[in-house]
DNA sequence: ACCTGAACACCGTTCAAGT
DNA sequence: ACCTGAACACCGTTCAAGT
């Protein structure tokens, strides 16, 4: 029984697990590598044998976040509600996934998840459009967020009393309801094409 | 002749003006509130005189950006296209203003910008729609502006050679338009109603 | 293969004190 | 009214050296 600073070894996988544990439970602005690091018991530069640098850690942990919505296609809008709730299942995941999407991991994949389910339905443009729902689904999510957490912890003006957050459901749907470009069922008269 | 450290003071609005010429030459990763001082021949203390925090003079900074677009509805799509422009006229605006939403400040006014053209359209649910028009404007241009700048420093994986950025223009026309509704001009053939 | 120790060049913020 | 000087508690990253 030694408990103090026994020799644990880390790889890859465990320093992602640790930084996403970490993330939703302190936030993406007090997500350092030194916190990291201590929370592995480790020495700071002991992350830098695993990762090149903090950009390449974060967008690792977007991929992670973000890997978590299904191929299958289940339709357009239940597609895009599993990206959001992806990207609300860690603390600032929507702002990690927007700010990391230059790199083009984890939002790849969710583009490309989109993009399969318009075909599906037969959507006019399904390339342009799973673009379009990508990019209002990372904005949407990450200024809901953002919201969520101001007003959790009272640091915004409350403008009105009752409603925060309430109705942004139906600004999701109906945004995505709309750039899906709506003539989804078999027996919709189809639109002439462009 | 003394031109070495003359006693220049300043105010709020020098403070911030040079802030915002700064971010357009370095970025918002390298716009410190040491670097922004230091721009002023001043000490890193003496903006705290001016802002309370750096938070409160990114979110003036955010306030300004989006302060340009004009107040008269000229259409929804040329509203949107100048909400963009606004963001894209300073390095990192679109990311600036997305991460500084939850304050309510410049987005403020750019969703009632958006709404009021939405409502000047007859369209329906303009409060929802403005601000699924923002959310979507603020997603896009954060991205494509991203994108933008790594394509620029060469630090991206380069899928394709050739279209780098091309057909977004193309994306953002379609989404600011599905979103809005399209039963807008007096001349073009409605659709049917859902 | 994985980590330590020490260093480098930075951060935001506070606060007494100056003018 | 506006700024200095000094301090506090932090950052990301590098690199020789250890095991």
């Amino acid at each position: 029984m030694s408990p103090e600073h026994n020799p644990v070894r880390h790889d890859r996988d465990s320093v992602a697990r640790s930084a996403l544990a970490l993330l939703d439970e302190v936030g993406l602005a007090d997500l350092s590598m030194r916190r990291i690091a201590a929370r592995l018991d480790v020495q700071p530069s002991a992350l830098y044998w695993h990762f090149a640098s903090k950009q390449e850690l974060l967008a690792d942990l977007a991929d992670r976040i973000t890997a978590s919505v299904p191929e299958g296609s289940s339709g357009v809008l239940a597609t895009a509600r599993a990206i959001r709730d992806a990207l609300f299942a860690y603390r600032d995941g929507a702002e990690l996934v927007l700010s990391t999407y230059a790199l083009q991991l984890g939002s790849a994949h969710a583009q490309s998840v989109l993009t399969e389910a318009l075909r599906a339905q037969n959507a006019v443009d399904p390339e342009d459009r799973g673009a379009a729902i990508l990019h209002f689904v990372l904005g949407h999510a990450t200024l809901v967020q953002q919201r969520m957490h101001a007003d959790s912890h009272g640091a915004l003006p409350s403008t009105a009393e009752v409603d925060v957050t309430a109705g942004l459901d139906r600004v999701f749907d109906l945004g995505v309801t709309a750039l899906a470009g709506e003539l989804t069922a078999p027996t919709t008269p189809p639109r002439a094409r462009a």
